[in-house]
DNA sequence: TGTACATCAGTGAACGCGCGTTCACTGATGTAC
DNA sequence: TGTACATCAGTGAACGCGCGTTCACTGATGTAC
């Protein structure tokens, strides 16, 4: 108290990212403004500029972050797994889920790629990153060496599933149609069966180990 | 030309939503406005207040009448479709899609409970008039008379399924990822896969028609 | 150890803008008699 | 058929606000010698 603030933060880029995720919790998408992120970080309006140039590079930036934590939340889900290629691939579902409750500020931003202007090919290339490791994780469930067509459209069927799970959770349309639906979600029965369903697959053969 | 414009506009609150639709169109939710909307209705910027209340009455108007034609897409899919109950239901999996990119604008303000303040209620009731649909063909495809709790998680599943997908197409992160996974999605392979993996509920009869 | 200088980080005033909302108003329409 | 009046639809000026961006600046830090 009384001391006086020193001229520099210390760690100014991480201080405004801090403040855009609060900024979306507390507000949505819309509470985020350059202005709104340096007064919570506690710096004139005008410091944003020095770092992120612009309101779209703090929200590439922002993105960016997300992606890196996203990507490793997955690996980490698919890592703590000892069972099958397909409990793996489960768990990831389950992580991303998880993922898109705890961080919603991230989840908001990730997939809306006109939020960040000139700065596309940067969270581009994050998300790629991402969805190399579910694509991986499909892979292997395939038995395959190298991800081919097949393993790319499950991909795509398993993303898209808990995507709009994820969607549907966090945008809150399943509390508005009804309590019941809400309380499904929570307790996922509903996402077991889909990716259940994904072993009609022919070549599915994520459930049958090699001895 | 020279004519002058005659005081009352004739249907102003329809003219309103239509260029609600064109502002999300060409700039996104950031770039509606009442004053955009009403500049481009050609009337004064205090005129949609008198139809609509304020910004949250407007999209709430906007939402509602997406659900109506929402629902009624539905409808019309499962009932040009003659085949089982999971042919209908197929059918308006597709149907889903296809209203999520012909109709991006509705589609982006309908799952956005934050957007239309205190008139939650209004759009909570159509959104569940659309969701209803959708159970109702789900219960016939179990063979039950009235909806249950498989019916509704099994909805959900559903639901999560064609949205996610939906959500990634328009948003557009799949082009960004990959140019193949957004042909994928574009021939919809991926869809029919996941719908086919609904079969694999104990409960599902929906193939299987009593002759 | 000290000095000069370049570089970086953050300031604060200023700009112009579009926004939502309010308000007293005016023009047009419809209804009662 | 005409008149008075209520109601509805749209106007235009005004308000205060927060925003993104720019700019010349100042304080702090680091580096060269």
């Amino acid at each position: 108290v009384g001391e006086s603030r020193p001229y520099h933060h210390g760690d100014l880029p991480t201080a405004l990212l801090d403040a855009v995720a609060e900024l979306i919790r507390e507000g949505g998408l819309e509470a985020v403004s350059l202005r709104a992120a340096a007064r919570r970080a506690g710096v004139s309006h005008a410091a944003p500029a020095h770092h992120f140039g612009d309101k779209s590079g703090l929200l590439a930036a922002f993105a960016v972050q997300g992606f890196v934590a996203f990507a490793r939340a997955l690996e980490d889900a698919r890592d703590a797994v000892e069972g099958s290629p397909a409990d793996g691939l489960r768990a990831m579902g389950l992580a991303y889920l998880d993922f898109a409750r705890e961080h919603r500020p991230w989840f908001e931003v990730m997939f809306r790629p006109e939020l960040v202007g000139d700065h596309h090919d940067e969270m581009a290339a994050s998300g790629a990153g991402a969805f190399g490791v579910l694509l991986d994780q499909v892979t292997t469930c395939l038995g395959a060496d190298a991800p081919d067509e097949d393993a790319v459209d499950l991909a795509l069927a398993a993303w898209a599933t808990v995507h709009g799970l994820a969607h549907l959770l966090v945008d809150g349309p399943l509390a508005a149609v009804s309590p019941q639906l809400s309380t499904a979600g929570g307790d996922l029965p509903a996402l077991a069966v889909l990716v259940a369903g994904m072993r009609t697959h022919p070549r599915w053969v994520g459930d049958t180990r090699p001895t």
